[in-house]
DNA sequence: TGTCTCCTTTCCGCATTATGAAAACTAATA
DNA sequence: TATTAGTTTTCATAATGCGGAAAGGAGACA
């Protein structure tokens, strides 16, 4: 795991920092100590660094560590996050409250992408288990797929090769060939469609958002039950969400 | 700044953390080595170790190494933000509307408050700095002294101390004996008053929101210009801003 | 094309630094 | 009060991270 020229301790103190994470009521030291595989004294010792420098806290009541929002704090001010957000917020709202669905806005990261933000109407009948954080691969969405349909055809190999691909329900694409076409046909139709290809029951629309260069950064979808989402609800949505997705590119200072 | 028992490289990682984190764009390897005080060989080969985890890369064009959004996947996994977001936002979302001004969700954290979700109305005119993952003192805000208001005296008193007190604005309220007399106010009152206190012309009323232990955790604001914040205003939305606070607080589990 | 300069990356010997075994401590249970 | 399970501190050891130095780019300018 630990790449020549690591430094042990951050190694392992980033493996403590991603174990409390991926239980936010926290955990107790010898808990901790068993996931990320230490002795009880190294995991004191390294947790503690975490707590001295606000990231985490031992609560009093039970005793467990666990992230404070420090740790959110910084992470919020990842750049992009927040300009994103605040240029496309109104948009997305508008979507969520025509379509009367759920409205998605990811950014890509490395070779997946990750939410940033989920608008709702106010009436919602079924929660979705999306939320802002959460980290998807590209292969298997909507989002992603529009933004894979963008890029060159080698960073799309090497994406793929770079993650290990699951079929996360019968309709997911599993072949890298059937997945250029799958692109293609995107490129032409002029919106990426995932059909349950994540999760058995939800289909999606979505198309990119391009930064001042070109680049597919990010990526607006509508997201909702199979049955509600049918040809008609489509052909009545595609226009509406390919203008806030043009609108949201030309704020970045992309010209078509 | 290091404690005893402190771990070198992992202090030096984190003041490498945050340095990246305060300069979203990002920053040159020298430029970064200057900011935390350390030799560009040490820096580079922590610098490092966040990029072989992907909490940092080194943006190939320019060379500047910046946060992904690892870090804010990270963050936002931190326990009771997305419960509390989640439960909190329609209410939030109401009050926006009915108020046609910012409304602010903000969650405790040790002395401070941050922020995790601002509702506004369609027709924002004044555009206000606050954003989510925004650190604010508890002092010197509305939604800080809703939750202080609640706190036994010796806490806030401990809280005082461990903060260092400045005048935001020429209205912030820098005395201790002062303060208290402000949150034995506040608590007859039945909610908070930022008077711009924090930033000359913002006005806000602030209400907060407990857990099931009856621990004022977060807070609900609503903002504006003073000029629009007046008796009336007060007036009208107070109930409706009490409700929903005591709704998100019922929702957590508290009894009244 | 060659030679600056500035920044990044790699290398390696040294002593500082982090390590983990063990012991002291704390709190809950019987 | 004894027992157990978990937490925190201590300390001798050597492994680990450190930073000086030198090698490798990448532009800029002549």
């Amino acid at each position: 795991m630990a790449a020549a020229g690591s430094v042990q301790s951050i190694d392992r103190v980033l493996d403590i920092l991603e174990a409390l994470s991926s239980v936010p009521q926290g955990m107790l030291l010898t808990e901790l100590a068993a996931r990320v595989g230490l002795h009880v004294s190294t995991t004191h010792r390294l947790a503690h660094m975490l707590v001295d420098r606000g990231y985490a806290v031992k609560e009093p009541e039970t005793g467990k560590y666990r992230l404070t929002l420090r740790t959110f704090e910084i992470g919020s001010r990842v750049s992009g996050v927040w300009d994103l957000m605040s240029v496309a917020r109104p948009y997305l709202d508008a979507l969520a409250s025509q379509s009367q669905e759920a409205v998605h806005l990811v950014e890509r990261d490395g070779s997946g992408v990750v939410y940033l933000y989920k608008a709702e109407p106010f009436q919602q009948l079924v929660r979705m288990s999306s939320h802002y954080g959460l980290r998807n691969p590209m292969y298997c969405t909507g989002v992603g797929k529009s933004i894979l349909a963008l890029l060159p055809r080698e960073e799309v190999d090497r994406i793929w090769s770079s993650e290990s691909i699951t079929a996360f329900s019968s309709n997911t694409i599993t072949d890298l060939e059937q997945m250029h076409q799958e692109l293609e046909a995107t490129r032409q139709r002029g919106y990426a469609i995932d059909n349950e290809e994540h999760e058995l029951g939800v289909r999606c629309m979505a198309v990119a958002i391009r930064n001042w260069q070109g680049a597919p950064i990010a990526a607006v979808s509508i997201s909702a039950p199979a049955s509600r989402m049918d040809d008609a609800m489509m052909e009545r949505m595609l226009p509406r969400l390919q203008s806030a997705a043009r609108s949201i590119s030309a704020m970045l200072g992309w010209k078509e």
